[in-house]
DNA sequence: GTCTATATTGAGATAGAC
DNA sequence: GTCTATCTCAATATAGAC
């Protein structure tokens, strides 16, 4: 299976992908600065040229995957964003797109947690919170159809919008933490679920949802 | 200058304050192992010594900062264990207790995320997932008393619990990430209301709360 | 040119005076 | 409790033999 961008499954796209994921499993590991150029073309079974033939550097390198994930997650956004259907059905829908993504790249997003929370190591600058903005704007454009339609309460959208991101914020943190022993895909459905429908007993029957 | 004898209680404290702080902010800002106990002892003001009088060595100031933080942690979720009164009463004063330590030890936070996130760097071994699971146990401990009560709805205590942290995960890394910037404790309230109440409109009233 | 022996440096850690 | 001065040790850098 060939998921990461870039295309045509030549072997020109194959030296690229080995690229890619050994500099992302190497920055993760060790760290961008102390990661060197010939460390990464060993690891991925290439030369130096064929690295600086596609990304021109070690930072072209770095950008790459960062450039690369950014535009798939905000492909996955977009898909979401035509589809039609209730609120819930969309969030349920945004969570997943995003929640398989970030399973797809998992050493991916170790990398970025790991210059986000971590020493600067002079790794080249990279907004990320360009993908928390995005994601949390998605989820705010969805509550926000939801409170107008009257599907959600009346309240502030901006909160919904939040506890719907801790919602998946959990999820990916026990994948995160406890490698493939969180509770997947399903389970970030039924926390939506409980989100939507409240913690609190009601009065009154239980939704059936 | 330097007042020798008499050493008073509050000097004592003073200096070892004061290194534990520049330990975490160096070993934050630079990583552990980049960082030399000759900067520590230079950006606390005080010589070598005197750190090694306390700390032993620098792996022992290491252990100090995640010791006591995980005291002090613990001591808050004793504390709110030992309350009275109704689940969600409870439930906002433990993550209140928890919210309140965290700001007042962001930069401890931001180190533990350098280490448990980041590369090894070399950093003594210490279980941060404790952190998490005693948190986790807290929180279950109360929604299971909600559920046994008729207060919260029959269903997964766990998946309850999880939303509950994901609450506060997203309270906090609005903090962490928009330094000051966040919602605060209030904002965290609300959110807390939200998800015992749920997002969705439930086709009667909206409780009070 | 390469190899081995010897500085040099900078790290963590300590001794003993005050 | 804190100081000055010093130690041990490892990694690196360099010199000079071969």
């Amino acid at each position: 299976m060939r998921s990461t961008a870039a295309g045509a499954a030549h072997e020109e796209t194959a030296a690229k992908e080995k690229l890619l994921n050994a500099a992302t499993d190497l920055f993760t590991r060790r760290g961008y600065s102390a990661t060197s150029v010939r460390e990464i073309v060993a690891a991925a079974g290439v030369t130096k040229p064929v690295l600086y033939y596609h990304f021109g550097s070690k930072e072209g390198i770095y950008r790459a995957i960062m450039d690369l994930t950014q535009e798939a997650f905000n492909v996955r956004l977009e898909k979401v964003r035509r589809r039609g259907g209730p609120a819930g059905k969309k969030l349920q829908s945004l969570l997943e797109e995003v929640f398989d993504l970030f399973l797809e790249r998992l050493s991916v997003v170790r990398l970025i947690f790991a210059i986000y929370y971590g020493p600067h190591q002079g790794a080249p600058d990279f907004d990320f919170n360009q993908f928390d903005e995005a994601f949390r704007k998605s989820v705010l454009e969805i509550v926000r159809e939801g409170v107008k339609s009257g599907e959600f309460r009346k309240g502030r959208a901006e909160d919904m919008a939040l506890v719907v991101m801790g919602t998946f914020s959990v999820a990916t943190e026990l994948e995160l933490s406890h490698a493939g022993r969180g509770i997947g895909r399903n389970g970030l459905a039924r926390l939506l679920r409980l989100v939507l429908n409240g913690i609190a007993y009601q009065g009154g029957k239980v939704r059936a949802q």
